[in-house]
DNA sequence: CTGAAAGCGCTTACAG
DNA sequence: CTGAAAGCGCTTACAG
């Protein structure tokens, strides 16, 4: 491969010369050196840039599953924004660890410019590595203890719960569930506290077993809705914190073959591509995503900038949108579920 | 931060005792080598290493769109193995477009070990830059037009959508229309040959207006499904060749109040996640996807090992599967379509 | 086993 | 505007 001393040799002039000529500087024979540049098919070790400048025009990006739809997006946002500025982008899962993530970034902080960090839990030691590091950093969807020191992108999932609550409680329903996140993490309590509080302010005590915890993937949405199912008093509604636990809770209702939203109603935390495609045609709560990634992207890239480096933290805060669609609706007088064994049965 | 030299100096070492015991050679005073590292919580700098190395432990994926469920799982697949090998992702989207994806990998080939492309087209330049680089390279899920230079984890599209066909002349249609992708991509041609070919076998050919061609995005599925259900003579079942037409098929078909499959049979190439929730459940052709990214890691990661670096290239062609659920039926005698206005209606 | 030294490919004050 | 030179932080023959 051609280094630039090549470059230069070849345009003669010296290896200073094409440096500057690479970045925009005025030389005295750029076309000599573009033409050098083609000829070779030259193009600059970042290694070496790296090493030398202690940028790496490199942002390392830290989910906890990429194959969830919403991190999908986010980072699809975010790399939008960075292949503009010709930043790259470094990506790693920590698969709910913060284990995982807590190596993951320990790796990564030295050869990136910035992170963009969904943490795993509020617990993890991620901002000590990163501050070592001394390399700034953004919060996206969650957010840790000690976090107001860092920009961040965030929903207000305390409101979106709320939302949630109320649209059950406008319905009518009195017996309701929620199947929670994680509580380590923001949305996970945030999103239940704003749950439980507004059944709470409407007079309304969530009964402890209809108040179960997950982990926002799937298999536990499905099997803690076949817990609440086998209830002696089942809920007529069910919450589910995200888009992952709520296709879980969805499969597990349809295995059960429960009438959605006639037997049960079911409303969720994240929309899905395939939300008005569900059988029923699922009533969620709505965030942006892609927009997520980009607003997350823009907040590091202008930390970047001189002027702004030492800006105290930028903390956005996005609002959720209730989406009806018809997995919600009055409770019925008289709840029969087939797991019952009341004589009925409805086939989907 | 600290350097290999604070280490040193801590330790009462040369550096280059250091840098060896770092990898795992035997050295006098592991302990106290190991102490200063703790104590200053040492990272050696990776732009140092691979500027010396040549070697960057990383690996870039460039896909066409990570949004797509198919490519966060294959990716996914990817970062497991990648991850245990401690080696890095370089994630860029090359958004469908060869231009963008000759960028991306121009730019990132300098400073990766090795690439695995799902490339845009056919046609594009990506093997020129990746060769003069000298980088191993994995085709995933495309080929190239003289890929058969490169190792390659596939699947077998043309008997996928041979499945497809037959599965449609078993339950007894003959007016089928196909909604195919880019021509010019390999999964694009052989998923359309194999099902227009099959058809042509059971002495059906295809009537020009029901061999629609899309790009493999959402909205061409939506916008030719459109497109034929308004024909003269609507088709009774379509086959849509990847998963977001799937689901731009489904909506159309939704929005206009086609019943499916009632009066019109759906069947797919690739599952979703939530492909058995959708209405109707969807019958598709499936294929592994979070395996191919683990095998085309392995592929890859085997090329760094001398042993096997210049081996001939390996093409791993897995199979597809038919997954019959509730989106294909028999045709119905007499096909009535609500946009014809024919009176009757009927709602989902 | 160890250390001094060269060098990977750049960038950037410095002197001109 | 230009070039010689130093140096970013490592690794690795080389000599001991």
């Amino acid at each position: 491969m051609a280094t630039i001393h090549d470059v230069a040799a070849r345009a003669g002039v010296s290896p200073a010369t094409v440096s500057r000529f690479l970045r925009g500087q005025r030389v005295r024979s750029p076309e000599a050196i573009q033409a050098a540049v083609d000829e070779l098919g030259y193009w600059p070790s970042a290694a070496a840039q790296s090493l030398k400048s202690g940028r790496t025009r490199t942002i390392g990006a830290v989910v906890p599953d990429i194959t969830n739809p919403y991190f999908a997006a986010v980072v699809k946002g975010m790399e939008s924004v960075a292949r503009r500025q010709r930043y790259r982008i470094l990506l790693a899962n920590s698969e709910e660890s913060s284990e995982q993530e807590d190596e993951v970034i320990a790796d990564m902080v030295r050869q990136v410019d910035g992170v963009i960090l969904a943490p795993a839990t509020e617990q993890d030691q991620t901002p000590m590595h990163v501050r070592d590091a001394d390399v700034p950093m953004v919060f996206l969807d969650r957010d840790l203890a000690d976090g107001e020191q860092f920009d961040a992108v965030l929903v207000d999932n305390y409101d979106g719960a709320r939302q949630a609550a109320a649209h059950l409680l406008g319905l009518g329903h009195r017996r309701i569930a929620a199947i929670s996140g994680n509580q380590d993490t923001t949305p996970g309590r945030c999103r239940r506290d704003g749950f439980v509080e507004t059944l709470a302010a409407a007079g309304i005590d969530i009964r402890p077993d209809h108040d179960l915890i997950g982990d926002f993937r799937e298999a536990s949405g499905y099997q803690l809705t076949m817990v609440l199912l086998s209830l002696p008093e089942p809920p007529t509604a069910i919450f589910t914190a995200n888009n992952l636990m709520t296709l879980g809770a969805l499969k597990a209702l349809h295995d059960m073959r429960v009438d959605i939203p006639a037997q049960i109603s079911l409303i969720g935390f994240d929309d899905l591509d395939t939300g008005p495609l569900l059988r029923p045609p699922l009533t969620v709560i709505d965030r942006p995503m892609v927009e997520q990634g980009v607003l997350a992207m823009r907040l590091l890239l202008r930390r970047f900038d001189e002027q702004y480096a030492d800006d105290i933290p930028r903390r956005i805060v996005l609002d959720t949108k209730l989406v009806e669609r018809a997995s919600t609706a009055p409770p019925q007088e008289e709840t029969e579920l087939p797991g019952r064994r009341t004589g009925r049965t409805r086939s989907l």
